[in-house]
DNA sequence: ACCTGAACACCGTTCAAGT
DNA sequence: ACCTGAACACCGTTCAAGT
């Protein structure tokens, strides 16, 4: 966008990742073809394949980029001097938000089949999401707020609870203004549980 | 199977679910044609469109008889008699084996886009399969078992720890032997809450 | 270094025509 | 009623050739 129609395209890669995300975003991963990406990007449809050795390259650096948006914002919402109650409070809000705005793109990030190369990174990048509420749950162990069990099933436990509701909004199952909406309650059910105290 | 070599080729519907299923179970969606679909089953390319509109209408009836089966699991692992947490354990079990053995299928279950007729029926697999713990859940609320909080959110918790393990395996993230290892641990503390008593 | 054009082997879908 | 064959408009991927 700064220069004025650079030497051959510019930076290609970029534009091709930013219009494969607007359509994801719009019209689902069906539809989206690296020839009709190239098309829409004014460059022939071979093209893409300097940048992405395969369709999967492409998704797969989509998936990533996800990955670091959704860490980033789960990082810059984490609290570590609040409670447990309202600091997790916080987290699942920012998670439900992204499932409900990247809904296709959550999809693909947690989709099971990647490029063999791009597996590390793509396990990475679920770890740096992991490990937001990793620190959340030892934190609150440290201090008591939480039950002795093995901490890492806690966090394993606490993001399956996030994960499936999320999962709810993506199939369309739950409707996601509905889903941020019940954060309070979901949060309270997974620490106090469903028996009665 | 029960008769050799039936006129035009019998049941050519049934034939391509099944040989869907299977090429949907070991190669995954990606890789599932209706070309090829044709090919094995011994039969023109075209044949396909008599039984199907669409490709997305073969997939819809997959995902419909997977619903079916699912629901049909659960009711039978179904024991009112129980109390709360065995009865539950033994539901989890269930849901958790299906991911495990029908992870394709399951992404497909819980995928957003549907033919439109078909979303109803849809739907209604859906319900069938809710319906199964909200039964739990009401009996144990009259019981007094479990807090007496909305019955329609408990369930969607219980349903969302549940679907989050599952998404985990199907997503690689978790082994599905290991989820399943860790069912009594996930009921407990969904029962018990993260908060020390 | 980066892109194009043509080519190849595949798709899904439709539709006249066959049995 | 059920299926075939040809046709159409699309794909992803590769590769020589251009700039």
């Amino acid at each position: 966008m700064s220069r004025s129609r650079p030497y051959h395209h510019g930076d290609l890669r970029a534009a091709l990742l930013e219009s494969a995300e607007r359509t994801l975003r719009e019209k689902g991963v069906a539809s989206l073809s690296l020839r009709e990406l190239a098309r829409e990007t004014g460059v022939s449809h071979a093209a893409p394949g300097r940048h992405f050795k395969d369709k999967r390259a492409l998704l797969d650096a989509l998936a990533l980029a996800g990955y670091d948006r959704l860490a980033r914002a789960l990082e810059g919402a984490d609290d570590p001097s609040l409670p447990l109650q309202p600091r997790l409070t916080a987290l699942a809000r920012v998670y439900l938000a992204f499932a409900a705005e990247n809904a296709e793109l959550l999809a693909l990030m947690y989709a099971r089949k990647h490029e063999p190369g791009a597996a590390e990174q793509m396990a990475a990048g679920v770890d740096r999401t992991v490990g937001v509420f990793d620190r959340v749950i030892a934190d609150a162990q440290r201090r008591g707020e939480i039950v002795e069990a093995d901490p890492e099933r806690l966090t394993l436990f606490t993001g399956a609870a996030l994960h499936g509701i999320a999962g709810f909004t993506v199939g369309g199952i739950l409707d996601p203004a509905e889903a941020l909406g019940m954060t309070d309650d979901l949060i309270h059910h997974l620490l106090h549980g469903l028996r009665p105290r």
